[in-house]
DNA sequence: TGTACATCAGTGAACGCGCGTTCACTGATGTAC
DNA sequence: TGTACATCAGTGAACGCGCGTTCACTGATGTAC
């Protein structure tokens, strides 16, 4: 049953990329080692041998999902902080977790994690701000800052009640208000 | 071992609330019945006397957490949006998870939780969001609607990306650059 | 009001289950000659 | 380049554990007379 190096390299990328999207669509606690390695093709034995628990998976995978924000920033870069404030606050975006923002995917579950998740996110973050503080307008370098952080909160915010209300219309207008108040000059 | 009738409703009243706290420190599966009924005085066999299921109790918990939101308000209806931003938006709410928005404590979990408890948080998010609109300044209706609607969004954002960082530096900086944007005219 | 019995709130052992993790094994890959 | 053997990626059964839930039991409460 032994595979080339090469092969079982893609393998390890695959679990990781596979579950980047499973954490996100169904939380840490809500997607098991067994079914992550089922999904990635392969069976729950062989995932000790790339891991060293399911908690490293799980940073590596926070790493991973944060590398999608280079694709959500870049397709914003013309548009400005409008346009990424609308390719943001999407129903399309609310309603496929799996593909979406880390942040807004498992934020409340964050400060429950271990040390290494916790890291791995924060660096995305800060990686997410100095990105984001680049597409702003503004006097200050500091006050550039400190509106890319509000921003980011705001949607955010907007997106997790978005998802989290059982009420489509209740939800739309979630993102509509927020795409609105948060697009325009704070 | 049988108890009076008024002890047995003051019994489960203690689990309904000892469980909304547990439930924002720990997240609904961070934490077991038998541990929520521990924490209440009590030993877990005789929780299915109470209720049908744990998350039948998670619904109930839900609705008695969101009426923290009345103490909130009331507490910064003197001092209008500015003074509610400053007080959501404070180390102490971001440290005292078990006291705080239910909102930002489950928020990103709230979509993998069942219909009932969804429910209890979309009803409480209403009600919330009545409440902020009747503290809001401005034009028309709809035109406080909407921003009630972004403020929420931009604190819940604010509050649960503050507590998710593993740097606190970082954490604080959130939580004024937030207060800045929210607290004036958005 | 007092007695006899039915009720039922709470106890703690036990259940089946799925989880994260371990391990002996397999057989193709990689390497030494 | 070809052969012989060591390596090790992946398999699937098994582990101990904690979970949500069930149940037989206990004994104080509530009620009927």
């Amino acid at each position: 049953m032994r595979v080339s190096r090469k092969e079982a390299a893609a393998n390890r990328e695959k679990v990781v990329t596979v579950a980047s999207a499973l954490f996100r669509k169904h939380g840490f606690d809500g997607i098991s080692v067994s079914d992550i390695m089922k999904k990635a093709g392969l069976t729950h034995g062989g995932f000790y041998g790339h891991f060293g628990s399911k908690d490293d998976l799980a940073a590596e995978a926070c790493t991973s999902a944060l590398r999608g924000v280079d694709s959500w920033i870049s397709a914003s870069e013309k548009g400005g902080l409008e346009a990424a404030v609308r390719n943001y606050l999407t129903p399309e975006h609310r309603d496929d977790r799996a593909k979406g923002c880390l942040f807004a995917a498992v934020g409340s579950d964050m400060v429950r994690q271990p040390r290494t998740v916790r890291h791995a996110f924060t660096e995305g973050f800060r990686t997410t701000i100095d990105k984001l503080v680049r597409m702003l307008p503004g006097r200050s370098a500091q006050a550039r800052r400190e509106r890319a952080l509000a921003t980011m909160a705001g949607l955010v915010g907007a997106l997790i009640l978005s998802r989290a209300v059982d009420d489509s219309e209740l939800s739309d207008q979630i993102l509509e208000a927020s795409a609105k108040a948060f697009g325009r000059q704070v």
